[in-house]
RNA sequence: GGCCCCAUCGUCUAGGUAGGUCUAGGACACCGGGUUUUCAACCCGGCAACAGGGGUUCGAAUCCCCUUGGGGCUACCA
């Protein structure tokens, strides 16, 4: 039996880095038929926020990454809150104790500060210096009452070397002096990652566990915890990391940090207008722009909206809002250190689960490569069942502020077809506007009319194209193709030449979804309208010209 | 600073665990051409890599060491 598990904190949304551990976590107990839990580590008082939890649970399920156990769906294995397990960590925390395998601490902050500064300017790694005689329960009690904070260590007894046993990177070895007694409660009463980590993976029964490197140098400690508890040691794959194109790990930080640099990087900055766009004060903006605090999400991106800023997508809402589609992400993540061992890249699901093993995750670190990222989702967007891909443009709209979204749902399964080629939701939004445009409010690229319309006769062509437009019998994409192929025939001239001050007077400029089909969604009187506004608008320009 | 990990085209990677089949394969990007009603998309072709230095070996991209470079961790965060 495979169980798994992903376990976010909940300090903001399903980030890369997060979807992809998911994903990873979630194929392997996909493939073996499997358990994938879902455990919320909320340990973390300061930084958790209330809305997170639900933020990720969203992303996920946009993902298709489903658990089988976890909120929302329970399990024999709960609650799959930690700050929800407060009486099972303290249970075994009493036992370390009560072993004398664990001990109280009454430092300060302040005071570890400066044991560890000590420790660097020694060139040494900071070890914390175990007292002779451990501390009892009263001694504790009594530095409470003092006001004296109090954490509990967890005593490092091991004069052999540590052996990680890692899948990606085999044996990994530590020597026991590098490991420090580290806390497991901290002084809030909460325990700290590492303990409440392993006492959950021993409860829930998780075989394997997926994580980032990041995480490698905290399992010779878990595995000193399990050893102490008397628990088993699961399977550890680290992953290598994913790097930004600017170099490090990829972090969600860094859309903030473009706002920032945007910010301060722009001549004219108005604080009190970015902090109302923010919904938040002058004082908050200002101390963002020195890097004191962060804003939250809503703030970053109304304030990178109105600098007409383009933030990096980070987080898989980001990649949502771009107008990607969740079965890129899933297959793009997947190829994030991990690849099926043979040319095979666009994958289904199914098949990413059947191919999936831990023998191919990589041992280097992986760039993020956006370009090959939009590669992917054209792909998808050109190979996705109409179905499927009417309904992801349904979900994408409702999201974005668009004059799309009054569309019929026969007319966006048109644009969707008039779009095959696009890159992205956010493309073929944009080349559909000028369908939802008032006919006159159109606005005219001047480059476009100088060009098309008021050169070559633009405007005469434009007038023949106008009647037979209107008598025609019949109005389809068939018929308005005919009919400009046989004008351009007749006049012997590239269809170009007859089609462009068409599209020029439908939508303002030279761009647009194949013309034929333009024409046929806008429908006949729409397009009437606009010529004789166009013709009208520009007739008397030409004169002058 | 300390500890740990990694190193093949610009990028992601296959090949490395059984050294010869690798004049190193694929994808994205890029360049050239084709198709064409615009932007795309699409089709064809091209450019392009074993970080450097030592070993081991008849033979090394593949094994070992060093150097260099990149990355991670170094919290009462996860």
């Amino acid at each position: 039996m495979v169980v798994t598990r992903f376990a976010p904190s909940p300090t903001g949304y399903l980030h890369i880095g997060g979807a992809r551990t998911a994903l990873f976590n979630w194929l392997l107990a996909k493939k073996n038929n499997g358990t994938f839990i879902l455990r919320i580590e909320d340990t973390d008082t300061k930084r958790n926020t209330p809305t997170a939890t639900q933020q990720v649970i969203n992303d996920l399920r946009w993902l298709g990454i489903e658990w089988d156990e976890g909120p929302e769906v329970g399990g024999p294995n709960g609650p799959y809150l930690q700050s929800q397990r407060r009486d099972i960590y303290d249970k075994y925390m009493k036992q370390l104790l009560d072993d004398k395998k664990a001990y109280y601490c009454f430092d300060t902050p302040e005071q570890l500060q400066q044991m560890r500064e000590k420790a660097i300017a020694k060139k040494e790694n900071f070890i914390y210096p175990r007292p002779n005689q451990f501390t009892t329960a009263e001694d504790a009690e009594k530095a409470r009452t003092q006001g004296h904070p109090v954490t509990v260590r967890f005593a490092v007894d091991s004069d052999e070397p540590i052996v990680v046993n890692d899948v990606v990177r085999g044996k990994v070895t530590f020597a026991p002096t590098e490991i420090s007694d580290f806390i497991i409660k901290k002084s809030d009463g909460f325990p700290t990652y590492n303990f409440a980590c392993v006492i959950d993976d021993e409860l829930m029964k998780v075989t394997h566990v997926i994580r980032g490197q990041e995480h490698l140098m905290n399992t010779p400690s878990q595995q000193l915890l399990q050893k102490a508890l008397g628990f088993k040691t699961p399977t550890y794959a680290h992953m290598s990391v994913t790097i930004s194109e600017g170099g490090g790990k990829l972090s969600k930080r860094e859309r903030p940090k473009a706002l920032r640099n945007a910010i301060a990087n722009s001549s004219d900055i108005n604080l009190e207008k970015l902090a109302d766009l923010g919904n938040i004060t002058a004082e908050q903006v200002d101390s963002f722009l020195k890097g004191k605090t962060t804003p939250d999400m809503p703030a970053i991106d109304a304030m990178a909206k109105h600098l007409g800023i383009k933030l990096p997508e980070i987080n898989i809402v980001d990649f949502f809002k771009s107008g990607y589609l969740p079965e890129t992400m899933v297959n793009f993540l997947a190829l994030l250190g991990w690849n099926p061992g043979n040319d095979r890249e666009i994958m289904t699901i199914d098949e990413l689960i059947t191919s999936f093993d831990l023998s191919r995750l990589t041992k280097t670190n992986s760039l993020f490569d956006r370009k090959k990222l939009l590669a992917f989702n054209t792909e998808y967007i050109r190979m996705l069942k109409p179905e499927k891909l009417l309904s992801h443009f349904k979900d994408y709209l409702k999201t974005i502020d668009s004059s799309v979204i009054s569309a019929d749902e026969k007319m966006l399964e048109e644009i969707l077809k008039a779009n095959a080629g696009a890159k992205t939701f956010a493309g073929i939004e944009q080349k559909s506007r000028f369908l939802f445009t008032e006919n006159d409010n159109i606005q005219y690229d001047e480059k476009a009319v100088n060009k098309v319309l008021l050169k070559n006769d633009g405007l005469a062509i434009l007038e023949i194209v106008r009647d037979k437009l209107e008598a025609m019998e019949q109005f389809s994409s068939e018929v308005i193709e005919n009919m400009l192929r046989g004008l351009a025939e007749e006049k012997q001239l590239g269809l170009g030449k007859v089609a462009q001050p068409l599209r020029v007077a439908i939508c303002g400029n030279t761009v647009s979804p194949p013309i034929f089909d333009s024409v046929n969604m806008l429908g006949r009187e729409n397009t009437l309208a606009r010529i004789d506004i166009t013709l009208k608008k520009f007739a008397q320009k030409n004169k002058e010209s």
